[in-house]
DNA sequence: AACTATTATCGTAATATTGCGTTATATAGA
DNA sequence: TCTATATAACGCAATATTACGATAATAGTT
């Protein structure tokens, strides 16, 4: 069907599965070092900085956006583009957590 | 076009991206929460703790296995799974650099 | 008001993903 | 060999994603 069964899974499966979208395509891994990297949070040149066009860069950030682990403060005429510092944190932690649980198996 | 311009992109940004489609989808969260959980990577019964059918699991066993962050251990007539603690290693690592790589912004 | 720069949205096309039923395959044990 | 069990593979349908050109929207500037 190609739609997700986010319904029989927990509020907490699908957040993490969210968050890992963020960083599950290349271009958005990209944007979101760009944007790591550069504290000043300097922005629309991600469209001189990335390969693609304009357009698919904006729907990329759209979905940052919308995961909200990117937030965009208006600066006419740009859109300055940053890390929602919150959302970062809950990704360290939930990947933290996550990936710590595990302990070795015994096979 | 629906096909990910991977050429453009580095090795990193595309193996990160990889690395974190494994999380990207909530039955594929449940399945590694699974696996991380019972040491003993007992497995089948995936299909009876998880609200999809078996072929269903099968194919996101398949993608797991793909990326490499799960491997099967054939013990007839079941296969046992378990996690690949290198490539679990490589997520935490790779996970742990990028999320801390971030140290604020100046905005 | 017209112009410019920047970003968002729309429309479209191609490909990928998700999910499941069905079928095939493999193996242990009767 | 036959059977039951377990997993993989196939094929289909529906939806999602990716990408881009073109167009619109926004907000300063002149």
């Amino acid at each position: 069907m190609g739609v997700t069964k986010t319904e029989v899974f927990s509020e907490k499966e699908n957040r993490i599965a969210d968050l890992a979208k963020a960083f599950a395509h290349p271009a958005r891994v990209a944007i979101l070092t760009y944007l790591s990297e550069n504290r000043t949070c300097i922005c629309g040149d991600l469209v001189e900085a990335l390969p693609l066009s304009q357009s698919t860069i904006s729907q990329h950030l759209k979905e940052l956006r919308r995961i909200g682990i990117i937030k965009g403060n208006i600066e006419p005429p740009k859109v300055c583009y940053c890390i929602n510092e919150e959302v970062w944190q809950e990704a360290k932690l939930t990947f933290g957590l996550l990936l710590n649980a595990y302990q070795g198996c015994g096979c």
